[in-house]
DNA sequence: TTTAGCACTCAGAAGCTTCGAGTGCTAATT
DNA sequence: AATTAGCACTCGAAGCTTCTGAGTGCTAAA
């Protein structure tokens, strides 16, 4: 990697945070009245070429000013920009938000992907906190009518599945109730595979249930995280780089067809990593649909047990200095969160 | 109302057919030569100056051609409009997909969501059964951590809701699952009233949970359906009705502040209603958002007791003829997986 | 190494013209 | 009385040209 002059950094850092605002290309002169610099524009401009030839800047049109390149961007995020944080006044307002809500996955989950969304001024994304490896805490089985039961599956992390089986005959409550109980004391705590290793039961309905135990804790701990929940969009329509109603729909369906996205949540550890959260830049030409925006990620949770992700989605010029720091905060807040709600719980259920 | 000749209704229908397509202004002269009409462009001129008149056509500008007007579409719905119904072999794909799914309400959202948006290439909303008066079944308390309880409140009706409660200081899961079994006891099968009137206890862990039992099943019912389900975004925004990003942002705002859609689906019997199955074109006056909209509406279930909502959102000149019969069609195999699943249970409840 | 100066480029806005689809009206035709 | 041919007229959209100015790269002087 080539080195950058103090001058040329600054000339970088310029073009970036007013690319940022403006979406326009930034010449050289607009930089020196903008900033009162103590160069000429011809001085800046030389500069400019040396960062063009580096691949940091690009031209639009031959006689346009300069706009960031992604490397420009990769620079900035790992090179120039300063650590900060959010200032302690959001700070306090946001977890005072997070503290009043009810303490219920759910809320968190759509405060944490509004807040994201207000602070970024872009998508917000984020995934349910899930156990890396589910394990069986409790059953519940409920005769709901004659032939059909609702089976409500309660995991350690609190991740709860419902689901309805139709049976071949009736059968009474009683009988469900005796079934459950058995069911969770042998269970208990235990994780898929051993589950799956007990030896089969003879009792027909027993066996039916334990399948769909398996079936639903499997899925538990598929699916890169539990719910997936999103806010922002509109920040984002507004933004010059989707005028084009196509390149709009591109980046909306997405949002439809989560596959994509769930993709990407769960790649939480390659690339730039800055103090915990990743930042990929236009796609790192892995997925074309990105080409035009950056993504910034962390994963929160406690580590190997209970984590999900949360991210940002934005266009490439998005603020890095506010999203970065938003992510990170938030990050560590349903962490806190997280910690409170299930620590000790993994071990209780072993001990 | 004035009446209409039959040439103006078939004038009418003409020109509403080819800017459903189009999304064009239709000239007198393009409708003789695209349907061969026996009879000039000046005489279609006539009839198209009295629909003017009448208030069924409009043009956008002086020297263009017509475009229905609001009133135009709302005459050709209550009026112009065979009833027609989905093609059986689009019936049977249909209810074969919904048959074969898993047999739970959030399976039977999504699909029915997908269903909906591709058959009316448009944005598709629903949302879930809810009984009208939530009544309790059962509940089950679970002490996640020392503090910490997980409290599962069933319905009849099969809805569930959970919540985390933090205690003052800690308790057994024998003392758990003993107030449990005292409070589904007492609380069988009764109403929200019935639950409030009922002295209060002197245990106080039993009045807390009691309390929040009377929350959640006011949230419950409070709320127009269940949880709300949409897909198809990206069907309407390639219309040229979006091409402002304005008016896409519009539209798309809808679907983060659902507080609007939620008003709208409640609303679902005033207004044009087309066997079962209602009609709002242009917001009616009354949403400024949707100004160019339309929306197709239903619901289904069990009426008075279990039931939900389901619709189409889409620009004013989407294809009625096709949607409406969707709309039915689903709003009908909805019904019956309810019936299917949750019947009798209310009756059995008071028995 | 920096800067003043200058010729050059080119996207985008503004203005102009052209084109033609579509109208409304009138008078002739059926 | 209803229909139609004919015609003048309108006006948005598309194409064309011109103009403007922001911005460049280069050279030569400081």
């Amino acid at each position: 990697m080539p080195e950058l002059s103090e001058r040329q950094k600054m000339v970088l850092m310029l073009v970036l945070r007013d690319y940022t605002e403006s979406a326009q290309p930034i010449g050289s002169q607009h930089l020196v009245e903008h900033y009162h610099l103590e160069m000429s524009s011809a001085t800046v401009r030389n500069e400019m070429v040396a960062l063009t030839e580096m691949g940091y800047l690009r031209q639009p049109h031959p006689s346009a000013g300069r706009i960031p390149s992604e490397e420009g961007y990769r620079y900035f995020v790992s090179h120039l920009m300063h650590q900060t944080e959010l200032p302690e006044a959001v700070q306090h307002t946001i977890s005072h938000q997070f503290y009043q809500a009810r303490p219920e996955v759910e809320q968190w989950m759509t405060l944490a992907a509004s807040v994201l969304a207000h602070q970024s001024q872009a998508i917000s994304m984020i995934t349910a906190p899930h156990t890396e490896t589910a394990r069986f805490k409790h059953i519940e089985l409920i005769s709901t009518q004659g032939r059909q039961i609702l089976i409500v599956l309660v995991m350690l992390g609190g991740e709860v599945s419902q689901r309805i089986l139709t049976l071949a005959e009736p059968v009474t409550q009683e009988r469900l109730s005796d079934v459950a109980r058995r069911i969770n004391q042998v269970y208990q705590g235990r994780s898929m595979e051993e589950i799956g290793s007990l030896s089969a039961r003879s009792d027909a309905l027993e066996a039916d249930i334990s399948a769909l135990i398996l079936q639903d804790m499997r899925r538990a701990s598929q699916r890169t995280g539990g719910d997936f929940y999103y806010d922002g969009l509109t920040n984002v329509l507004g933004e010059p780089e989707f005028k084009e109603t196509q390149e709009a729909r591109r980046t909306l369906r997405l949002f439809e067809e989560r596959s994509t996205l769930q993709d990407l949540l769960s790649r939480t550890t390659q690339h730039s990593n800055v103090g915990g959260v990743q930042v990929l830049i236009g796609g790192e030409e892995l997925w074309q649909e990105l080409r035009q925006c950056s993504i910034v990620l962390a994963r929160y949770g406690i580590p190997g047990q209970v984590t999900g992700t949360l991210g940002v989605l934005g266009p490439m010029r998005m603020s890095y200095t506010r999203t970065i720091p938003a992510v990170r905060y938030i990050a560590g807040l349903l962490s806190e969160l997280v910690n409170d709600t299930f620590a000790g719980e993994q071990t209780d259920a072993q001990a």
